[in-house]
DNA sequence: TCTTATTGCTACATTATATGTAGCTTTGCT
DNA sequence: AGCAAAGCTACATATAATGTAGCAATAAGA
């Protein structure tokens, strides 16, 4: 399944530092985008095809038994839930929201040069 | 260069919402594997290879020039270094290192059963 | 000034990942 | 039983990353 597992091998570091193992599997696509979008609410594998707009169901599919490899998320009755791990790090994740609009004006300044 | 820029159709959103832009910039292989780094010190192009073990000089090029347009790093004389901007956004992601060793623990566990 | 070394890449073949479309099961109606 | 929706899997194609080689530019030493 080639999870990126703390203690071994991953991508940056071979030993598997936490915060590498952490970046590989995030830095998958789609990875940091579901987070994002199941901490709205549960949602079903249908119901992240529409969110995700262009993701495969083969890679969804693959991204979803990842990151409920890395406990990060879950099944329940209404679908796909983060744990309560997964929401720590969302929680981790969260500020990016507000900084990323900022990060966005350098690119509209461009444009009127 | 296909740089993910928000405001324009990016990965997650064809809006081009600027956190689906930066998650699209971000987990791209490596992209935050060199921020993390280039906070300890200004790194060459050398030095960065070394320090991420197995990145492919392609990949690492292509990354840099991505993080450089997207105002995130820059070159000095020292070598490539994290922008004011970069040195926020690293700030947002340092919190994830604590978090990682502690994540890490659940795969710990998993060895003992 | 002629090596020799180092840095910052580029080229290119191979391998790994992601996409897009089709469609097969399973579950839940009615 | 028949139909619809959900949760996938298969598979062909396209895109991205790796690994190895090596070239051009700068720097330092003999």
């Amino acid at each position: 399944m080639d999870l990126p597992i703390p203690g071994q091998p991953v991508r940056g570091s071979k030993s598997g530092q936490p915060i590498m193992a952490l970046f590989d599997l995030l830095g998958r696509s789609w990875a940091m985008g579901i987070i994002w979008n199941l901490h709205q609410r549960p949602c079903t594998f249908r119901e992240l095809q529409q969110i995700c707009e262009s993701i495969s169901p083969t890679t969804l599919n693959k991204r979803l038994k990842e990151l409920k490899q890395a406990f990060l998320i879950e099944r329940s009755l209404e679908g796909y839930t983060l744990t309560s791990q997964g929401e720590e790090l969302f929680l981790l994740l969260q500020p990016l929201g507000k900084w990323s609009r900022k990060w966005a004006e350098n690119f509209k300044e461009k444009e009127d040069e």
